[in-house]
RNA sequence: GCUGGCGUAGCUCAACGGUAGAGCAGCUGAUUUGUAAUCAGCAGGUUGUAGGUUCAAUUCCUAUCGCCAGCUCCA
């Protein structure tokens, strides 16, 4: 038989006798790092596979994200192992590979306990240490139906069932067999470094219909040492938690008295209203036009708005003088009132409402927390109400403030999806399509690459979805632009063109930073709660070296505090390393130190946080730098 | 809502069938201090709530509320 050609990475071909296993033709080669799989012609392969025809191989490496995927697949196989050989009658499902691990959903009556865990991990150091083979084989599809029956996996056979191919392959490890597409790495003594990471409940197939599996989660990496890193990781995360930060630095709080609902301390009340107040900011620019509206109206309201249908088990009611009142989930349908309050004509247009009424909707008990899901939140809501060919322009001017928005926070990565018609919707298909041109239309000409989303729209108009990426490199969906011709409709919306004839104006629901509660968690933790000045709750703190500065110190302050800066002043009898450590902890963008000598030179000597040490200067001085990083709104970020 | 875990002082945690203890924070006093923690003393708790088992419950059991991790949902 003739040997066959096999181009290898960096250009080089070899030439080997057919049938020859990747493997074997690796020892052949001089190798940097571990190779755990190949890939023939661009497709991921065991290295036990044969070589058949010339082809094009490449390495997947342990330490590629593909080798990390793999070996992290793997791992979900170890441990699925170590589960069936521990609790034998326990079924599998499937255990995929997530972001950062794996999981493994397992049917079980009982759920597993924390000392389970342990037990299990234990097992799969075990069998690692074992360090058996991995190998694949190919069966029908028929034949493999059969052998899960007989081994009792309903599960598997169910989705053998979903199958289309006619051939599958199933990976064998010692006496455990699973059905599974692989690769795989070659032995389980690759695995060393994992961790299982939680267990949960999941429903078969994500409904939850379906009866509830057992979840295991876990996490591998190529060493030890990698795996530390990861976990160390987490926990700096979990000192950025907004709910740790946010009790930290008193700024909100949490009671049974009223679940899911912040109270917003006096420190949070002020990002909250500085956030608040920058938005206004931006709408005298932008055009908008500020409106407060009721927070309860007749439910009739809400069947006239559609909501009532669809989501009145997240609403609150109230009644009284046999009416039944609603609780506002959100502010459009009030809007619409004021549209219609008067004649319009389509030089009214476009009409840009804007509202931070406070809404509340009424979040299951299990999926609230922090301030990111919370049951009562106000948002930088607006509605735009303006002409169809009116879209176009609006969308332009939207985009620009977005990404101005996103940016003064420091937001820099933004992400935007674009969500056309789904299944269920409302309108003509032709209007569908014409919103949704214009929409793609602004994007492209604003220079935003965007992904479609088909099919996820709302059921009354497409949307655009902004996600942004945080210092942590998480992403977060923030704002949101939906246009919606439904609602004009229900409400029976109309203006006067110019010709004199009726026509119905386009609603445009939008926010920016979406609700003012969850923004101000992501940015609590995008800036690790050292918020740039503008935001700080506390911009100052005032410290003094001895008692003997007091009365100027006093004085330093109260001129401050006049000019209008948030100051505090700390003239304890304390010493100065422990005020400033104080100060650093509560991250107060600037300490300002008061000794003899500042007392002498009527200065004050400011030192940033995060140590920084500014020269000594006058008050005055010091306040107009303070001006120009206010007038910038930056800030570095943590 | 579902599955599981956890509720002890303001915070972080300890004790574990014999009615609770530390550090930090707080308060008082001493110290007068120059860029991330001075020392000492004091005070602080119906152990989430309601039942039950027991001679005795913070500890064991049940229910309930809340929080946490996921699942489902998110106008």
């Amino acid at each position: 038989m003739n040997n066959i050609h096999v181009k290898l990475p960096e250009g080089k071909t070899a030439e080997v006798s057919p049938g020859l296993k990747i493997q074997d033709f690796m020892s052949t080669l001089e190798l940097n790092g571990t190779v755990i799989a190949a890939k023939i012609d661009g497709l991921p392969v065991d290295l036990d596979r044969s070589l058949s025809m010339d082809c094009t191989l490449d390495w997947i490496p342990l330490n590629s994200p593909e080798g990390l995927s793999i070996l992290r697949h793997s791992t979900a196989h170890l441990m699925a192992q170590a589960v069936q050989s521990l609790f034998p009658g326990t079924q599998v499902t499937i255990g995929p590979t997530i972001e950062d691990g794996f999981y493994y959903d397992f049917k079980r009556d009982k759920s597993f306990t924390p000392e389970e865990i342990g037990k299990i991990e234990a097992q799969m150091q075990k069998l690692a240490g074992l360090d058996l083979k991995v190998t694949r084989e190919e069966m029908p599809k028929e034949e493999a139906i059969k052998l899960f029956h007989q081994m009792g996996e309903e599960y598997k056979v169910a989705i053998l069932t979903d199958i289309s191919e006619e051939t599958v392959s199933l990976y064998r490890q010692g006496n455990w067999v699973d059905l599974c597409r692989g690769p795989h790495v070659p032995s389980t003594g690759i695995i060393q470094a994992f961790k299982l990471t939680g267990v949960a409940g999941a429903y078969w197939r994500g409904d939850e219909k379906n009866e509830m599996l057992q979840r295991i989660y876990g996490t591998s990496f190529p060493s030890q040492e990698l795996l530390r890193e990861h976990l160390h990781l987490l926990e700096e995360a979990k000192k950025r938690d907004h709910r740790r930060l946010g009790r930290e630095l008193d700024l909100f709080s949490f009671h049974p008295i009223a679940p899911a609902s912040p109270f917003l301390h006096p420190k949070g009340t002020i990002i909250y209203n500085e956030l608040i107040s920058h938005m206004r900011q931006l709408y005298l620019r932008f055009g908008y036009q500020e409106v407060i509206t009721p927070q309860i109206f007749d439910v009739n309201l809400w069947r006239q708005s559609g909501h009532y249908d669809h989501f009145k088990e997240n609403m609150f009611f109230t009644h009284i003088e046999d009416r039944e009142f609603g609780v506002k989930p959100m502010n459009c349908p009030g809007h619409t009132f004021i549209y219609s309050a008067k004649k319009r004509s389509y030089r009214d247009l476009p009409l840009r409402l804007a509202d931070f009424g406070r809404l509340h909707r009424y979040e299951k008990s299990g999926v609230t927390a922090g301030l990111t899901r919370v049951r009562t939140f106000s948002q930088d809501d607006a509605h735009i109400f303006c002409a169809p060919e009116q879209i176009e322009a609006e969308m332009t001017d939207l985009l620009k403030m977005f990404r101005e928005v996103y940016e003064t926070f420091q937001f820099n990565k933004m992400q935007v999806k674009l969500s056309t018609r789904p299944e269920h919707f409302i309108g003509s298909p032709e209007t569908w399509e014409r919103a949704e041109n214009s929409l793609a239309q602004s994007l492209k000409k604003s220079g935003i690459d965007y992904q479609v989303n088909e099919g996820d729209g709302a059921f009354y108009g497409p949307k655009i979805d902004f996600v942004v990426t945080d210092a942590m490199r998480r992403g977060w969906q923030l704002g949101t632009i939906q246009l919606d011709f439904s609602m004009p409709e229900r409400f029976d919306l109309t203006y006067v063109t110019a010709a004199g004839s009726e026509a119905r104006p386009v609603m445009i629901h939008r926010a920016i930073l979406g609700s003012i509660e969850r923004f101000m968690g992501i940015l609590i933790e995008h800036t690790a709660g050292a918020f740039p000045l503008w935001l700080a709750p506390v911009q100052l703190k005032i410290m003094t070296v001895t008692d003997k500065q007091k009365v100027y110190a006093q004085k330093v302050y109260e001129d401050l505090k006049t000019a209008g800066w948030r100051t505090e002043l700390d003239d304890r009898n304390e010493k100065l390393g422990y005020k400033i450590r104080e100060a650093q902890v509560a991250k107060v963008p600037y300490a300002l130190i008061i000794g003899d000598r500042e007392m002498r030179d009527q200065t004050v000597s400011p030192r940033r946080r995060g140590g920084e040490n500014l020269r000594s200067m006058s008050v005055k001085d010091f306040a107009d730098i303070l001006k120009l990083e206010i007038a910038r709104k930056s800030g570095e970020l943590q």
